[in-house]
DNA sequence: TCTAACCTTCTTTTTACAGGAAGGTTAGGC
DNA sequence: GCCTAACCTTCCTGTAAAAAGAAGGTTAGA
């Protein structure tokens, strides 16, 4: 059993975040010590390991909630699980296209602008009116 | 002068939002109405305008805020604006770059999952064991 | 005059923690 | 056996950028 800094650094967690998921009810510690202190099993780290990862792929707190469900069912159902991450790639897909998008006006925009102290700056200019420069 | 509701459809933001921008003074209305209504002249409006396409650009509030004070200055040196948007580039960049990865990460381990009932699913397995699928 | 559609301020909620205060516990060194 | 540093606890506040809602005042049109 592994008191919360070790459980935290085995999982690549922050002590702050273990805590902050014990008090969620997302992963709870196998047991306290007699002086109350949170004690972590090995099936714990690797719960933890989990979520951890999971966020790290940008999973919500939720979704993670209901992999871990999942995870911790031995007779969990795969296509619940590739429906989440197929709906999760198409959100990342998105976010791709906007973000692409948003660079290439940016760039645009830095492109035409001299740098120097002259007044006309096309990327002022831009935001002001929503005009797209020539 | 516009009342709120004008001037938030005219600026493409919502009613609160126009509201809180005037709370944390981003864009104070030109005055208020004998009632205590707020009232926005055409150049506040050019101003919530020009945060709201910022916001949609990725700028954060503070950025906004300077970037406003810029675009309020006669005297702007287009070099500081220059500066913040190249900096916002390289960010989105890094951000493009990682979203990139998970996306590839994701697909990969969606692409070998039966998607049926069977318990081997190799997206929980992969988010168990921090390894990657072959 | 009535009513729907406005407007006001104030408070609470959201996400996923981080930071800090006040105080108890433990491990090692002397 | 004591000291001190490094743990641990709970509780409270703060973050970004609004959204949501409550309670109540205003206005425009029929």
């Amino acid at each position: 059993m592994y008191k919360i800094s070790d459980a935290a650094r085995r999982a690549a967690l922050t002590v702050k975040t273990v805590r902050y998921y014990a008090d969620i009810g997302l992963v709870k510690p196998a047991g306290r010590s007699a002086a109350g202190y949170r004690l972590y099993a090995e099936s714990d780290i690797a719960k933890l390991g989990f979520i951890g990862r999971a966020r790290r792929y940008s999973f919500s707190i939720e979704q993670c909630r209901d992999l871990l469900s999942l995870y911790e069912d031995d007779q969990r159902p795969s296509a619940e699980v590739k429906r989440i991450t197929l709906e999760k790639i198409a959100e990342i897909d998105r976010k791709l296209g906007e973000l692409q998008e948003l660079r290439d006006e940016l760039s645009h925009l830095a492109g035409n602008c001299h740098g120097d102290s002259r007044p006309d700056c096309p990327i002022i200019g831009n935001l002001a009116s929503g005009l797209t420069v020539q």
